[in-house]
DNA sequence: GTGAAAGCGCTAACAT
DNA sequence: ATGTTAGCGCTTTCAC
């Protein structure tokens, strides 16, 4: 087995506190005694346990980041700027993807209880509906402080930091409006999706203030999936009155409604101009160029990574923050004027 | 503060050995007794320790992954597949990305090794050159069981599972060959890349079986980005002997090759035929239907998994495994038949 | 400056 | 079927 603290002690003739004590360079320790075992410790290779250094100071040092989709850009982005800000302060991180599923989040969240982490970064997966009982008791009696990335959890009341997809919605369709586009469609995601009702109603308000009526037949429900969003476009451009330009309000959405397109042989932006909502690096670096709503998603997990530290060093304070952020147009051209 | 098992002792009259072994269905305990201590747990919402198991047991149940790059979709396969069956085996997994940096991933090492976690899987960054002395030494004397995903360590013997890259760079190019190609270039990754190196062997070996010479001005050397992979690219296309396939050996570096064909108005296949090297999903769901050499990162997660807990459940059993994998060609199109 | 000793929360012989 | 007890490897208070 490696050597233990108890080993070091014994080879420097010395005790195990003294031992200690250099480890953590805490309290006062003679220069020459501290060498001496520095190098008596290299010697036989020891490694300090942080399990019992954990159980003894109760701190673990470890942080859980939960996310329901670890593949989706969106969360790869959000993942690296949480470690970022984390490695800065020697916190490790323990990642679950749930893949959408309730369940393997509440998994999650008990794995994480028992390991004694010290604090949760956590985009929910059911964001509206499924008022999952034992989810949301386990939820709010965690009694671990838990900082939401862009993801609310009806029915409780926690910190987080949150992107402003209204804002997104309305920029996204304002866009279009002001390209002189009237029939303007919204694949939006499921209605149990908060982000997804935002982008929506961002997008009403914005036809309601260039006064251009809402035509409900040019609204459609997906599921953030491309097939689904693929069946609709094809749906969509089969319509009478086929609408000039389509808000695919997701980046997988996106992707299905540009395979319709292709299919019909239709070009972007001249027969038909499409918004999406958040970036597809692949299109971008292709060259093909589909005009987007960003996502700041790397700023967001360091904002919900430093509001998460700051809780930690302030536990008496338990005063609830949230955090708005603002979403950034990005126009490249897939979107045709009209006027 | 939580309950700790004393505390159950306690109000339940027993001892805490009991209230241990109902905790792990272990021993002999009264029915009667063992729902008055589930009862009082529940009471006392009592969360057990596994901080505090683990320095009893000595075992951790958690294991560490090393990868050089989430965001890159194979390592998010790889992941899935590890992930799905550790879970099957109770297992939890500690992830870090070391953004290709051989200090990160040194520092993951020592990490790993204070967690005392019980076995690592890792995709080393510097497969090749860089003979960094403090890493290889590390590595050799870690007492932790690793087993390699898809990427050697020289002057290191360690079990892993390996993508037959020879395989997949010689099928790509048998398949050129078979449509009537005979000048054909090779993107390649950076020499001191064991994949990028064997891949280039296939594309040799294809042509040697086939009695093509091999051009040497229509080998490039990239680094695995899309950028200089565009650079070379549009170099192709301004060749006096233009190539007519180009075969891109990673899914970054076809991109970098779609974006040159498209600036210069070149249609795939008619105008210039390629294939890639690993799934770009993208591209499939927007109908882009691009041919590639497809590797099973999903299997070798799942794989290397399997492999390390034979490792963990058999420690006497020091022998190096290794397990080739055999790469699937996908053709999709995108190479023009001469004949 | 350094040591002794108790304790963190759990497990696992060994007793009974 | 249950209790006793000695650890696991480290930290930390209080003495000296």
């Amino acid at each position: 087995m490696t050597a233990t603290i108890k080993d070091i002690a014994q080879a420097a003739c010395v005790s195990r506190a003294t031992v200690s004590r250099v480890l953590n360079n805490s309290g006062y320790v003679k220069e020459e005694t501290k060498q001496k075992i520095l190098k008596i410790m290299d010697e036989l290779d020891y490694i300090p346990s942080d399990i019992a250094k954990s159980l003894s100071t109760s701190k673990t040092n470890t942080i859980g980041v939960i996310v329901p989709e670890i593949s989706n850009p969106f969360f790869g982005e959000l993942i690296k700027g949480i470690s970022e800000i984390a490695t800065q302060h020697d916190l490790n991180i323990i990642l679950f993807d749930t893949n959408n599923n309730g369940d393997k989040e509440l998994k999650a969240l008990e794995i994480l209880q028992k390991q004694r982490i010290q604090g949760i970064i956590l985009t929910p997966t059911m964001t509206e509906s499924k008022k999952n009982y034992d989810y949301l008791v386990k939820l709010n009696n965690i009694g671990i402080p838990i900082v939401l990335a862009d993801g609310h959890v009806k029915y409780s009341n926690l910190s987080g930091a949150f992107i402003d997809h209204v804002k997104g919605g309305y920029d996204a369709t304002e866009a279009l409006i002001k390209c002189g586009h009237e029939k303007i469609a919204i694949i939006t995601g499921s209605t149990n999706s908060r982000p997804a009702q935002e982008r929506l109603k961002g997008y009403k308000n914005a036809l309601q203030f260039y006064n251009i009526p809402i035509n409900y037949d040019y609204i459609f429900y997906s599921d953030y999936e491309y097939e689904s969003a693929y069946e609709i476009s094809k749906q969509i451009l089969e319509y009478n009155d086929r609408p000039t330009a389509i808000f695919a309000s997701s980046n997988t959405m996106v992707l299905g409604c540009i395979k319709a397109l292709n299919e019909y042989k239709l070009r972007i932006p001249e027969d038909m101009s499409i918004i999406g909502f958040d970036k597809v690096d692949v299109l971008n670096i292709i060259g093909m160029n589909i005009s987007f709503v960003d996502g700041p998603s790397l700023e967001v997990g360091k904002i919900v990574m430093k509001m998460l530290i700051e809780i930690l060093d302030n536990k008496d304070n338990k005063e609830i923050k949230t955090v708005g952020l603002s979403t950034n147009l990005v126009l490249k051209g897939s979107e045709k004027c009209l006027l």
